[in-house]
DNA sequence: AAATATATTTGACACGGTGTCAAGAATTTG
DNA sequence: CAAATTCTTGACACCGTGTCAAATATATTT
């Protein structure tokens, strides 16, 4: 068998970078043979098709960035704990840099907007799953400052309270890409959630 | 001169239909022109682009929704509108005909994933230009709702969160399509904001 | 009423994107 | 060294957006 001119997980962190950067819409294969220095129908041969290259890149994605999340939410206390975890949803909307004006660009990536972005079935379900990851490892925490007498409430409800507002944050940050206002918002949950700054 | 050989507004609602029902990338020009039994390049000469057309479009959109919400807004107990703007928000998650499967296919109409579905600033403008105007509609009920003493708390905040949890809603809801866990959100958001049922 | 001006329609075309395929090239294995 | 296998390469088909010139139909002017 003749061996494989490319790097496999180079062209995966290739392509991530350009799905994040760009959207999924707006990168090519061409692109990311380009930059790869790789044929065009090499992609093909190894990936399959665009939407397996980008499941393949997102899973990579959600993986980590849900190991970031934990880390967020294993610190302090449940305020703490809930700030850190809404700072780094918002961080990772901004992060890498943008192509264009203010708002960045990140298609399905925080969107889960699969058809938008042309893709399938499979990536809204690859989105669905990282959500739901989110909202277990969030109501853990809660059920944890719960134990400990920080929060009272259903953890359940307020866990997916608190999801809904991290994905309508980022609807948001497309539409205005308005940073401290997303951080007030953000702050204005945990109060909601916890109780005013002083209880 | 000669005149037009298809009505402007009928094609505006044969294009908008196809829009929210198969997203915008999803619908090509083409198919437009065969429902309005119009030839695409006519399209093309009365309205310039596909982007073009949607805008136009989605104003009209945009304009029926707003005094959809005013009218929610507008009658009984603050709990009670807020109950209704809910209800219209996810009711219109879920209007038309869903083509595939359970997810309906919005599109940038309720994410404003502009660049997702192959539009630009001027489609993410229009967005957030309905996103002002409804949490504007929220911030007056809720001023005053303050007024007549069934809410106290800054209704600039509380609204920035109403209209995030909406926006968080509809990506919940292309990410799950699951209808009634939309309303228990919806439900657990106006008890945060106004304060427990029995309050 | 005929000629002209003007706007719309129509079909051909260019371009870029995804995806397929057969033929060529490079290794590993027999 | 030959065979089998896998990767690479370039050509091709298909679809979508958008452009353009030529043809067409009406309003206006004379």
């Amino acid at each position: 068998m003749r061996p494989r001119e490319f790097d496999h997980d180079d062209v995966l962190r290739i392509a991530f970078d350009q799905f994040w950067r760009k959207g999924v819409r707006g990168t090519s294969l061409s692109d990311i043979a380009r930059d790869a220095g790789v044929q065009r129908g090499s992609l093909y041969n190894a990936f399959g098709s665009k939407e397996a290259l980008f499941l393949q890149a997102y899973e990579r994605y959600a993986g980590d960035y849900l190991v970031a999340l934990q880390k967020a939410l294993g610190a302090g206390s449940l305020r703490k704990r809930l700030t850190a975890f809404f700072d780094l949803t918002i961080t990772n909307f901004r992060s890498g840099s943008p192509p264009r004006g203010c708002p960045t660009t990140r298609g399905l990536m925080e969107l889960g907007a699969a058809e938008g972005e042309g893709l399938d079935e499979e990536a809204r379900q690859a989105f669905a799953n990282l959500v739901s990851r989110i909202t277990a490892l969030v109501q853990e925490t809660l059920a944890a400052g719960a134990a400990r007498g920080e929060f009272n409430g259903n953890a359940a409800a307020a866990a997916l309270h608190i999801i809904t507002v991290t994905r309508g944050l980022a609807v948001l940050e497309r539409a205005f890409g308005d940073e401290p206002q997303l951080r007030k918002i953000a702050a204005h949950t945990i109060d909601l959630v916890l109780g005013k700054k002083g209880g």
